[in-house]
DNA sequence: TACACTAATAACCAGTCAGTCAGTAAATAA
DNA sequence: TTATTTACTGACTGACTGGTTATTAGTGTA
C-alpha cells in the first residue's frame, strides 16, 4: 500500500475516486499549499517528505514540482499564503473602537485568540519560530510582515490607553510585550505539548482571561505602584 | 576539504595539533555533548550531521557512535545533561528567602536569566519546544523534570504573596503563566530572531524589568481592580 | 620486546529523499 | 479523425547520511 493509498482514502481532496490525469492547473497550487500546511505545522519542515505532501493533493511528486520550484519554495509559499491580514484589519477596528481601552485590549487578545491563536495560521507563527535560524530571509520577512506591525498595533492600544488617562506612563517598547508574550507563548504551548499527554492540560479561554486581567491590572493608572526595594535582585 | 578539516581548525577541543586516535575515554562523552548541544540549538535536530558533532568534538563519527547508540540518544543525552537543578535550587533558595514577595518575585526572573536564559542552557528549552511533538517521550520527560515543577515553583512564590496578604486572590492554575509566560517568550525570542538581523534588538534586561513590572502592579493588592464591561469581549 | 586489550578510525553499507525527465493522456484545434 | 499542446505521472538518480565493522594504534604489563 503506497502513501497515496493511505493518504486518497481519508483526505482526497477530488472526492473520493480520484481521477488520474485530471488536469486541474488552476487548482493544484492551493491544494499542495493546504496538504503543506497541514504537514508543516504537525511535524515540522525537515520531516514532511514532499512525496507526502503531493500525496495528500491527489497529485504527484512531479506535478508539486511544476508549481514550485524546490521544497524550501513551497515552504515560504506555504508561509506567505497564510499570513493573512488580520493585523491591518485589527488597525481598522481599534480606530472605531468605542469605550475603555480595558475591553479594547481584551477584545484584541480575544479576537486574536479566535482569528488566528485556534486555527491553524498560529501552526505558522510555532513554525517560523522554530525553523527561523534556518531560513534567515523567511525570518526576516515574518518580521516585517508580522511581528513589526503586530507590536505597533499593541502599542496603538496601549497609547491610547495612556492619552485617555486609563494606564500610567509606560515603556512602549518592552510593554507591548505584555500583551505579545502570553499569546505567542500560548501559540508554542499549543504547538509543543498540545499534541502530547498532559495531566493538566491548558484551556485557552481561561489562560488568556487571566493574562489579560493581570496585565490590565498591571498598567491601569488605579494607584501608583507600592515602593519597594530590589537589593535581592542580581 | 572536509568539514573535519574546517572546525578542527577553529574549534578543536583538543588545542591546536591535534593527536590522532588518542585515547581519552572519560572526556569524550562530555566533548561530544557540548559539541552536539551548539549545533542542535543553532540547527536543530534534522539539520544537524553526527558526523558534524563528531568532527566539532574532535573525533570520528564512529567514536561518536561508541558512546551514544543513536542520534536520538545523543539528542536526549544533551536534553538531560543541560537540564541543570535551577529549580530544586530555586525552591531551596526561596524557603530562606526573607523580604516582600515581589523582590522575590523579581529575584527568580532575574536569576533565571543569569543562570539559564542567558546561557547555552536556554537554547534546550527552544528546542525542545521546536522538536516536542516528534520527540513525545522528551517531550514527556521535560514536561515531568523542567515545566511541572518550574510551575510548582512559581506558584510556591505567588503563594506566599498571597498569603501574606501582598497579593490579591488569584487563580493559581494560570498566574503562574504571568511569570513563566514572559521568560519562555523571551527564551523563543533570542533564539529565533535573535540570530538574524534586527533593527530594534531586544534588551533582555530592560525587557525582563518592564514585564516583572507590569506583573508585579499586576497582581498587587492595593486596590481591586476598575470594574469594566466586557461587552465587547468576543 | 612481546603481547593483550581496547579506544579510535575510516572505509563501507543500506536506506532515504529531493529533484528530474521521458513518457502518458486529457483537452483543444484543425 | 488526426494533430498539437501541455498538465500530469512515476520510475529513476545521485547525493547524502545514520549506523556498522574491519583495521589501526595507544597503553599497560611482564
Amino acid at each position: 500500500m503506497s502513501i497515496k493509498d493511505i493518504l486518497c482514502n481519508t483526505a482526497c481532496p477530488v472526492d473520493n475516486a480520484r481521477v488520474k490525469h485530471a488536469r486541474r492547473k488552476e487548482a493544484r497550487p492551493g491544494e499542495l499549499l493546504d496538504a503543506a500546511l497541514d504537514l508543516f505545522v504537525a511535524k515540522g519542515f525537515a520531516a514532511t517528505r514532499v512525496e507526502e505532501v503531493a500525496a495528500k493533493a491527489g497529485v504527484s511528486k512531479g506535478t508539486l514540482f511544476l508549481y514550485f520550484k524546490s521544497k524550501e519554495d513551497l515552504f515560504e509559499a506555504v508561509v506567505r499564503e497564510n499570513i493573512g491580514n488580520h493585523i491591518s484589519q485589527g488597525l481598522a477596528e481599534i480606530e472605531s473602537f468605542e469605550g475603555p481601552t480595558t475591553d479594547m485590549l481584551k477584545f484584541a487578545m480575544f479576537a486574536w485568540w479566535e482569528r488566528v491563536g485556534n486555527t491553524k495560521a498560529s501552526g505558522i507563527s510555532k513554525l517560523v519560530m522554530s525553523e527561523a535560524s534556518n531560513f534567515p530571509a523567511l525570518a526576516n520577512f515574518y518580521q516585517d510582515t508580522v511581528v513589526k506591525p503586530g507590536r505597533l498595533l499593541i502599542q496603538a492600544i496601549l497609547q491610547r490607553g495612556v492619552d485617555r488617562g486609563e494606564f500610567r506612563t509606560l515603556n512602549m517598547d518592552y510593554a507591548v510585550f505584555s500583551v505579545i508574550a502570553p499569546v505567542m507563548f500560548l501559540t508554542m504551548w499549543k504547538h509543543s505539548w498540545g499534541t502530547c499527554s498532559m495531566d493538566a492540560p491548558l484551556d485557552p479561554k481561561s489562560y488568556l482571561d487571566s493574562q489579560a486581567d493581570i496585565i490590565v491590572n498591571g498598567i491601569l493608572a488605579h494607584s501608583p505602584p507600592l515602593s519597594y526595594s530590589n537589593s535581592h535582585s542580581i
